[in-house]
DNA sequence: TTTTTCCGTTCGGTATTGCCGAACACCGTT
DNA sequence: AACGGTGTTCGGCAATACCGAACGGAAAAA
């Protein structure tokens, strides 16, 4: 049928689907027709999904109208979930105060293969403009925090991840080509930090600083996020200072080393 | 078999068994073997649900040893409900405000028929203690927050709920009889603010205030967890009146209205 | 080293069970 | 009153999810 892996169970593969659907799904949750008529299959076939979702919390019915949406339980389950991991249990607190200090929303991602996977975040004070997902492997060339952890690779590797991506422009500050993001990675080493300058998202500006395990190996990155016109230069210099001491800091508290980068 | 509900789909029930499991499970993951004795049935068919849960990101295995964990799409659906939730996404930045003016964790609760269900929370820049799970029922007679919720209700109604939870002792503080809870309550609505000193753990104190729609219902409320040393009673007033700005500023943000309690 | 044990994985056979479609009950509108 | 739209129930068929045994590998014990 669709591009299922073997010995899967089709039941909860269809239930899963269904999950993903009304996370995504309007605010005001949709009707069992409709999302029988999204999902294709029995409407029967369906509301039995559907009920036993509803039993484990994972989606909730609106008290009037006979309307889904997802539930508690996800928020429970990720909660839970960071709560358990490593990483983002020694993160949170930094990039608490890190979030204080600048002002700025704070984020961090693990390295997944020179990818960025963004695992917590806390917002600053303002307003959250745009609402950056968590738990998804992003771009690494259009993120401060991804080009923080690429700059932490070998060429070769670049090159592959490069390849991998395909370099796709977000806005029309992206960068696009090989060469430029070579430079780019050379001058990120030279000054400890990355900046992502409106290269994701029009208006946006990060700047990111990458962390490490105890063998030297980049473990991943965190970043600040605000909008451009709050940042002058000397500014950007200053936030990439602050960054890199926290990234610094969680290292530490990593049990981790930052190893000084040789010539080659 | 057990006591699942009619209609449902045993084989998403058992899935989700699984990611419950894993989530609430030891840090450094299972093996198929471990958790095929904890759940029962064959190692090969939990192999195909694990196997679906994992092409999914519900789940994820360890590189090395084939150890499995809860997986990185828990905390994106954890997020992206909060967004989606229109109490969560008014609150956060409320929270966030408060959490820096007070420096102190806040959390933010629905108001479940009487009972608070933690949505969302914001650490303060301190050391967390204890995790308060989200997306929970929690007890509404040993929380601030659940408290404040029982507040705006009527005499009856509390006394339902009172016998629905059974006014369990969490420590020596807290309260277990209904006479007492009365007065309380009646504190709580002179003061405007309910506190929790030490009734849920020990050493921990919780001020907190509720909010409401457009209608005058009390939709929920929020509070402010910090540790008991930490604040004189000087402190607690100044802190109540803070949290209670917040909450009335919320409940301005939903567009809802605080009314005046009448006598009865 | 050899042996043993435990792990994850594969593979058919069986019948469990989850899917379908039609029929039903219900509410709002036309 | 008749209609289109819900969510729901129910039987029947067959798809499919379970089981258990057997395999291959790796790690631990001897």
């Amino acid at each position: 049928m669709s591009d299922a892996g073997q010995g899967q169970v089709g039941s909860v593969a269809r239930a899963l689907r269904l999950v993903e659907l009304l996370v995504s799904g309007p605010a005001e949750g949709m009707t069992l027709a409709e999302i029988a008529k999204s999902v294709g299959g029995s409407k029967s076939a369906i509301l039995a999904t559907l009920r036993t979702l509803v039993d484990f919390g994972y989606l909730r019915t609106t008290e009037a109208g006979p309307r889904y949406l997802p539930g508690m339980m996800l928020i429970r389950l990720g909660d839970l979930t960071a709560a358990h991991d490593p990483l983002i249990a020694v993160a949170r607190p930094i990039l608490t105060q890190l979030s204080e200090k600048s002002g700025l929303t704070i984020r961090v991602a693990r390295n997944d293969s020179g990818f960025p996977i963004f695992l917590d975040r806390v917002d600053g004070p303002g307003f959250v403009r745009f609402h950056t997902p968590l738990g998804v492997r992003e771009l690494p060339h259009v993120s401060a925090a991804g080009k923080a952890i690429l700059a932490q690779l070998g060429d070769e590797e670049i090159k592959a991840i490069a390849k991998e991506c395909g370099l796709v422009s977000r806005t029309k500050k992206s960068i696009t080509t090989l060469s430029a993001l070579r430079q780019e990675v050379e001058r990120i080493r030279e000054e400890g930090f990355a900046t992502d300058d409106e290269e994701d998202a029009q208006g946006i500006f990060c700047v990111g600083a990458a962390f490490f395990d105890h063998f030297g190996k980049c473990l991943g990155a965190i970043s600040a996020t605000g909008v451009k016109t709050d940042l002058s230069d000397d500014q950007v210099s200053k936030l990439g200072k602050l960054v890199i001491k926290y990234a610094d800091q969680l290292t530490k508290e990593l049990h981790g080393r930052k190893l000084v980068r040789g010539a080659k």
